[in-house]
DNA sequence: TAAGATAGTAATTGATTACTTACTTTGTAC
DNA sequence: GTACAAAGTAAGTAATCAATTACTATCTTA
């Protein structure tokens, strides 16, 4: 057993605290997550958290910032190198649903982020992350049309739309079924539809 | 101005408190409707509720069975008499959509629930709605294949996931935008790609 | 190694929340 | 019209939570 060392410098502090919310979202409602829960997940008393941080809006925004950061690398990595926009398109939506099952919180977090009323800075770091993703997903589809890989008739935005709900309905089954590990089994069968879908012509 | 009478009757005390819930969930977090600001918006005092609840998680399961029994009924509505599988379901998702449109808080309300670690009253009844939705895709599903209008090889239940995905998809997107009407804009041209996709052989 | 900065503890605070209680008003049946 | 039940008020209560405060332990560096 090697403890961890009681005294952290500010900045790993930070990072655990971040880390040790996604965690804690994994098993419990985001919006339940109380500083004390945090605090005794990292062996640290619930006051110590606000040396780090001025308040628990921006907990929230750290960890929101840290899912953006990591989900968007995750899928640039997985459509690197690959020429066909729709082969990468798979790539990214498989890397997307294992990041899910590596960190269940994740969606969990966004959802709830995203049914704030209020515009706060972790909710608006969630409308940025989601449009960032449909960039992306614009330009493999021009390209896909460029190279006549998907017909010109296709309205851009609604399969964006669709592809980020594609992957919304999985996560939303396996929150269901409290089963995330079906969400690897169920991937490839649904982009399929998907794939076909944008595919087919008009 | 005719103001309601002071005194209700427990039952109708009951459908306004749901229909309070529901309209509140349209322009604030779930999670965050206090059951004081249930009473404010209906003009009773707080303590009033407790005279028609037990507690407030009755609330939220009087409203779920609310949610579910009201959707049920209109996709069912709008899909009875149509004799082509794919064209009923397309039915159920416009009026889906239509019922999200005039009720925002319900998307807001089921999400919330499902998020829960708990099994509430209410999460099983969103997780049953569901479930019941799912068996209806099903049906379509499968007199399409008898119909010829759906290959065979069409997966169901991943079928089903994006049926239901799709609509997610939509209404998030609505939620990032913080307008809900360019869903009905929005769902037929995504519809349009599910639809192809399902149809499409292998 | 002394001193200042950094990171931690433990106890407290004020605000909020679901729920209760004692009492009052309103509707209704005889 | 009176009695009784149903429905409502107003003022509590205990619990919970984010944030603060006064103080202590631990690093770092001159």
């Amino acid at each position: 057993m090697d403890t961890p060392p009681k005294h952290l410098p500010a900045d790993e502090r930070r990072a655990v605290t971040v880390e040790s919310v996604v965690t804690l979202a994994g098993s419990q409602n985001p919006s339940e997550i109380t500083t004390a829960a945090i605090a005794k997940h990292m062996n640290l008393t619930q006051g110590a958290l606000f040396r780090h941080f001025p308040n628990k809006e921006a907990i929230w925004q750290a960890v929101m910032e840290w899912v953006a950061e990591r989900l968007l690398a995750r899928i640039d990595r997985a459509a690197q190198g690959i020429e066909s926009p729709l082969a990468a398109m798979e790539a990214m939506f498989i890397s997307h649903v294992e990041f899910v099952i590596e960190h269940p919180g994740v969606p969990r977090m966004m959802f709830g982020e995203l049914q704030r009323a209020e515009s706060t800075p972790a909710k608006r770091m969630v409308q940025t992350l989601i449009e960032r993703y449909g960039e992306r997903l614009h330009r493999l589809i021009d390209t896909g049309k460029a190279r006549g890989e998907i017909p010109a008739s296709l309205d851009n935005a609604a399969a964006a739309t669709l592809f980020i709900g594609t992957v919304q309905g999985l996560v939303m089954q396996s929150m269901l079924a409290g089963d995330v590990g079906r969400m690897r089994r169920d991937a490839p069968l649904v982009f399929a539809i998907y794939c076909r879908g944008i595919r087919s012509a008009q």
